[in-house]
DNA sequence: AACATTTCTTGATTCTAATCAAGCAGCCAC
DNA sequence: GTGGCTGCTTGATTAGAATCAAGAAATGTT
């Protein structure tokens, strides 16, 4: 399952599979279960070997603002708390019961310093598309939808239409109507 | 100049000063001039000292997409482009004649060698709210007027309201309205 | 199985910003 | 100066998604 995680990455050797597996953690999580709180500062990278995790953040008025949604064999963290090692906006929680891969910062430094392949995890880590970013907002309710069905179909089948509605910043009433529109299309 | 540059990333003693003084290049930049350009791989800090610049992609219809506007006294880049070392999506360029330094990933590199106090580089190359990013557009015309009235309000000196429109993701009518009723209202 | 709760859908209405359109002011070139 | 751009404003209309509302379907609980 390890292997996995890394080739999603890149391209590794099996000694940097070897070295990735000793310093990798496996935990069981629970649904419900928080890996990331508000106000900590983000000091791993996660990856859903099986399971279902969602980041959000508060709003003042106590709204859920979804961030994140991830599925099985996908890397997820907060990326501006990671990087730049302050205090998150948000919280990451498992969805459903899950195993996860666990890597800290420490143990990626110590990867970098064993093998130059690591350095691959720096484009992960740059990358703000694992979270919702990708969706600019310049994007209507339709193409959102569309996006998601090319790519992440699954999402649908794991997640509560509610959820992914917050997901892609639209009402539930919204994405019921364009899911409709979509279907008498086909 | 440099110091300035400095100080809006943390703080650093006399010979960190030093150190980057020797590592900085000055550019004299003319309007116009393009600084990063879309396919090519961003290997460079850079600091406004004294003129205006953007930030732009084209989208597939040719439209410029307004990323950042940056001024006097503020740092700026691609932040995907330089962290992940992928080709750059955006064009970068100077709105006005401008002084500018530019820091190369190298530089930054000897200089965290040198001391420690150049981490701080991070968080800056970290925060992707250098750009128009800062809007999530869950923000209203208003409130994104509003954001700019209050943190950055000599871009409406420097820009065209036409530009910062297009930066905030509105039609430069709405725009002319939200300041023509704010304009009202006090 | 019966009930309660949550999720999803559908319809009617409202609201906001985009679009379409026109006019004005400032600025440059000639 | 005159003519032609470009930027900005203002008005009328349109379009699209949010909101409000209600009911149906699915899910969970006892």
């Amino acid at each position: 399952m390890q292997a996995n995680a890394l080739d999603t990455i890149g391209t590794f050797n099996a000694t940097d599979k070897a070295l990735f597996e000793k310093e990798v953690k496996i935990r069981h999580v629970d649904k419900g279960e928080v890996l990331l709180r508000e106000g900590m500062v983000a000091n791993s990278l996660f990856f859903n070997v099986n399971g279902a995790a969602f980041q959000y953040s508060l709003s003042p008025s106590g709204a859920e603002n979804i961030t994140g949604l991830y599925m099985a064999n996908e890397w997820f963290f907060n990326p501006s708390s990671l990087a730049a090692q302050t205090p998150s906006h948000s919280f990451i929680a498992a969805y459903a019961d899950s195993i996860v891969l666990e890597l800290s910062i420490q143990s990626i430094h110590t990867l970098i310093y064993k093998s130059a392949a690591f350095f691959q995890f720096n484009s992960l880590i740059a990358q703000p598309t694992t979270g919702a970013y990708f969706f600019d907002n310049t994007l209507t309710p339709f193409q959102k939808y569309a996006y998601i069905l090319e790519h992440r179909p699954a999402l649908l089948q794991i997640f509560p239409l509610k959820m992914v509605a917050a997901y892609l910043k639209i009402t539930p009433e919204t994405l019921s109507r364009v899911r409709e529109k979509l279907a008498r299309a086909d």
